[in-house]
DNA sequence: TTCCATATGTTGCTTTATTTCATTTTATGA
DNA sequence: TCATAAAATGAAATAAAGCAACATATGGAA
């Protein structure tokens, strides 16, 4: 992940031939773990000594230790397995495949992430007033969960999942309340309009949904998560999945961004939840 | 994945050296990677050629195309990053490591995933007269989510999610229902309760939880999910995407086993839904 | 036992990677 | 602009690794 994405960065300064193998490695780099270093020299048009002191340049023991390194970084990649569920797969070969497209999103949505969003998300949440979630379906279970992760935090938080109740928050928001819309397809009518509803309060409206959709056209913030759902009749919404993730990460962010007294405060409710449980306690 | 397993496979049939040289893959294979032919046939005992052929018969091109294709193998397992978040990390590297660690709880869930214990899972729901799946907390939303995903099968479904409810249902339930216990810890006081409340009256309980767990050993059939909650502070709970995939396997085996009129009834499904949405319809 | 087939080891060749050293390029300051 | 140093590059040589050919051993079947 890091090799090839640094490789892939143009800013970083290297020098001429560098460059030209840098170049060929972010093209192609599954065609470079079965080459020499001659095959690759040639390609990039350096001489041999430059593709080892490349190698060496990056950290590596030689040519032979990038490769590896190469290849372990497309083994991640690339799913072992296809991920589409036939009708007369095993019980272990669809576990397998879902387990492999569940990893296969996760990987997608982490390359896609827009950061400064995340960034200016994280902002909106430590400064707002008040934060309300809405999900309808299966998003309904995705605000529910982000609703309970915030409620770790000393600000207002509830989750909707009923349209009617939406609306009604949607519209007496007020500048400085964040509300957030959980949507797959970013295609579901009545978050579009709640969308929109909450924006002509003054509200911030952080979209956790897919980007380029109607929805994130309508939202000020957009968390994007690419939404897979058609592809395959078996094949679950293992988008819903990501985007949880991108709850985890925007409420950890959150958690960091408030200091030492927050995190006495979690260990208060840790406490305080550990006589729930049998077994051992905190 | 496929590779180490193979080669930790006892029965299969290989020469004396081959296994030998099998033993030393298995035992160490991140050493192996780093070594010559030369080193690992005095390790193993062997000659280089052996060690080649070794590779070869494996059907790989040679030695360092076997080197490639087990670096590929260990870098799925191995973190690429420690998952344990600092307070002073960047939003980035936040990112990166809940990503990671998401990935690693994945990983290990498939890893002990008990395939029997599926199979009767399967068995189970696709008999089940009703279904009735209970959560508290972060749990909850878990529970809410199978709900959503079950509610496509033509049989009654309910989530429940107050732990009074949860009682009374799990109370005038009869042999023929099946009850979904949803805990990350499965130490629970009231979940603990709530499965042996269940199994007095019957009904299959399957416990989604722990395994181990004092949970576990009150269900009839158990998923096994681990639990890491207490491990960090700052990370957040991975196990309730485990969990979430763990239904999703269930949920996709069990319409797989419904056949064709259940497939043609999910079509209906999403063409009713498709109305809901603005853009391209399905 | 003898023969055959398979498995293994020895030798040496070929390919591949790396070091050394000379040359070129690039950057820096007068 | 030129001189100088520093860095980068390439050619050749060297070292290392991988592999093929052949030789030997091992174990079973007639």
């Amino acid at each position: 992940m890091t090799l090839i994405a640094d490789l892939a960065d143009t800013r970083a300064k290297r020098s001429k031939s560098a460059h030209k193998l840098a170049v060929c490695v972010v093209h192609d780099p599954e065609a470079i773990v079965s080459m020499s270093t001659a095959a690759l020299a040639s390609l990039a048009g350096v001489s041999e000594p430059t593709v080892n002191r490349f190698c060496t340049g990056l950290g590596f023991k030689g040519f032979p230790d990038f490769k590896l390194a190469l290849a372990g970084e497309l083994a991640r990649k690339q799913p072992r397995i296809a991920q589409n569920i036939e009708p007369d797969d095993s019980t272990g070969l669809v576990a397998a495949k879902i387990f492999e497209s569940t990893h296969a999103t996760l990987t997608s949505t982490q390359e896609q992430m827009d950061l400064e969003a995340l960034h200016q998300a994280i902002d909106a949440l430590a400064g707002a007033h008040s934060i309300t979630l809405c999900g309808l379906g299966a998003s309904a279970s995705v605000a529910l969960d982000a609703q309970h992760k915030l409620l770790r935090f000393p600000v207002p938080v509830m989750a909707h999942t009923d349209i009617i109740n939406q609306r009604m928050l949607a519209t007496g928001l007020s500048s400085n309340d964040c509300l957030i819309c959980i949507s797959y397809t970013g295609r579901t009518q009545a978050m579009i309009e709640l969308a929109k509803l909450g924006r002509t309060t003054g509200a911030t409206v952080l979209g956790i949904t897919a980007p380029q959709s109607p929805l994130a056209g309508n939202c000020d913030l957009i968390l994007g998560v690419a939404s897979d759902e058609d592809t395959d009749l078996y094949t679950p919404m293992t988008s819903r999945i990501a985007q949880l993730v991108m709850i985890d990460i925007l409420v950890t962010s959150l958690a960091l961004a408030q200091g030492q007294a927050y995190l006495d405060h979690q260990l208060q409710v840790k406490r305080n939840l550990a006589s729930t449980r049998v077994g051992k306690r905190l």
